[in-house]
DNA sequence: TCGCACCCTGTACTTGAGGCCAATAGCCCA
DNA sequence: TGGGCTATTGGCCTCAAGTACAGGGTGCGA
């Protein structure tokens, strides 16, 4: 039942095929020449499966059936482009995949993202992780502190009360978080209103998330 | 020249260094106690090393000896925390660590960490993988055209209404703003709430703000 | 001890927002 | 030419939100 993982690749390519096959050099090994093969099937569930990107009806990133297979079927797929970019490799793998790469990587790097992916962990290339990183960075060091900007005069409890406002939360949703009754959320939220000068929570959202 | 990589493991848990001693099994392999005496060291050039981020006299992430250490020096750092966390470790890859982990992980796992970063790559581990495919995808799709994620099955008059609703505007004022009735705003914002699946216009704003 | 800031709560009222039902009119396509 | 989509508007109704007025309790510094 749980022998070693079943790994499938999934294309028409047999010059791929015979690279992959050489890399991975796995017995319990399937070829599936579409797509469309792999996820109809019903023993794809919870297989490691190499994607030929370049291959027929690949569906779009965010096409439905790419959560079925990863996220409801269990599928842990490697997405292998013939022309790989940041921008195929971020939608790839929030569609779900796993992994994302070059498609005719050497045979080393092929059995690392193997590995790591048996392991159960996710794998992208050099350069993606340098610009996630540089994006992180600007995300975090962004979202550090634009408190002075709104929050500085108010007390500990209004922003507390003010920011599930700003994030949609309705005042008696806020009183139950808080336990509090829901007048004293209204207190709170017209002392925030008063003091930021503005009326409404929405407003109160768009300066909360530094829009307007 | 370049035989097998040095490795350097740091660290003054004796039962740290078994464990990665362990794990690690190499030959070619050196034990330093504190930090400064590894990046103090003429040798720690191009080596991978092993930094145990509970040792004493640790530089802060935005210290100047990270910066010469691993860009400048060239060694490649694997950040290893008793409780890691994933805003540390951000810090730890922006000052170009190139692999953050648990200190303790258990063997296969560092023994893949350091397969990872001896073929030029980097390691992280699979929850601050998916917070940074979360940020990136919210600058992306902030940066891009947040069109496409929630004006999608919109008409071009909803998509009107609903942008001036999610800046704060009043049903009253989107009215006058768009020379139409009170009533018809409302009509429209109402399909927008239905194709959108949310109630209110602060949903709106969250969503068409990238936010939620 | 008094004033002040903060936190909490109640009743009553006004109003903007949003849902439900219904209708008219223009445009495009089979 | 009829059906489907879009834009427009009306009336009616319910309710969350916000305001006004009126308190009570706590802790802290002058």
């Amino acid at each position: 039942m749980k022998s070693a993982p079943k790994l499938v690749l999934v294309s028409q390519d047999e010059g791929l095929i015979a690279h992959w096959q050489r890399a991975l050099g796995r017995k319990s090994l399937v070829v599936e020449s579409t797509f469309s093969d792999y996820s109809s099937a019903e023993r794809m569930h919870g297989t490691a499966a190499w994607i030929d990107l370049s291959g027929p009806n690949i569906p779009a990133w965010n096409d439905a059936t790419w959560h079925s297979v990863c996220k409801i079927g269990g599928g842990r797929i490697i997405a292998a482009s013939s022309n790989p970019n940041d921008k195929d490799a971020i939608e790839a793998l929030d569609a779900g995949c796993v992994a994302y790469c070059h498609a005719f990587s050497d045979g080393s790097t092929l059995k690392q993202i193997q590995q790591v992916v048996d392991a159960g962990h996710v794998w992208i290339g050099k350069t993606l992780m340098q610009r996630l990183l540089q994006n992180v960075n600007q995300v975090v060091s962004s979202k550090r502190e634009p408190d002075s900007s709104w929050s500085g005069e108010l007390t500990q409890r209004e922003r507390e009360i003010a920011t599930l406002a700003a994030n949609g939360a309705s005042n008696n949703a806020i009183s139950i978080d808080c336990n509090i009754s829901e007048r004293t959320v209204k207190a709170h939220l017209s002392a925030v209103f008063s003091k930021l000068n503005i009326t409404d929570r929405l407003q109160l959202a768009l300066r909360v998330h530094g829009i307007n």
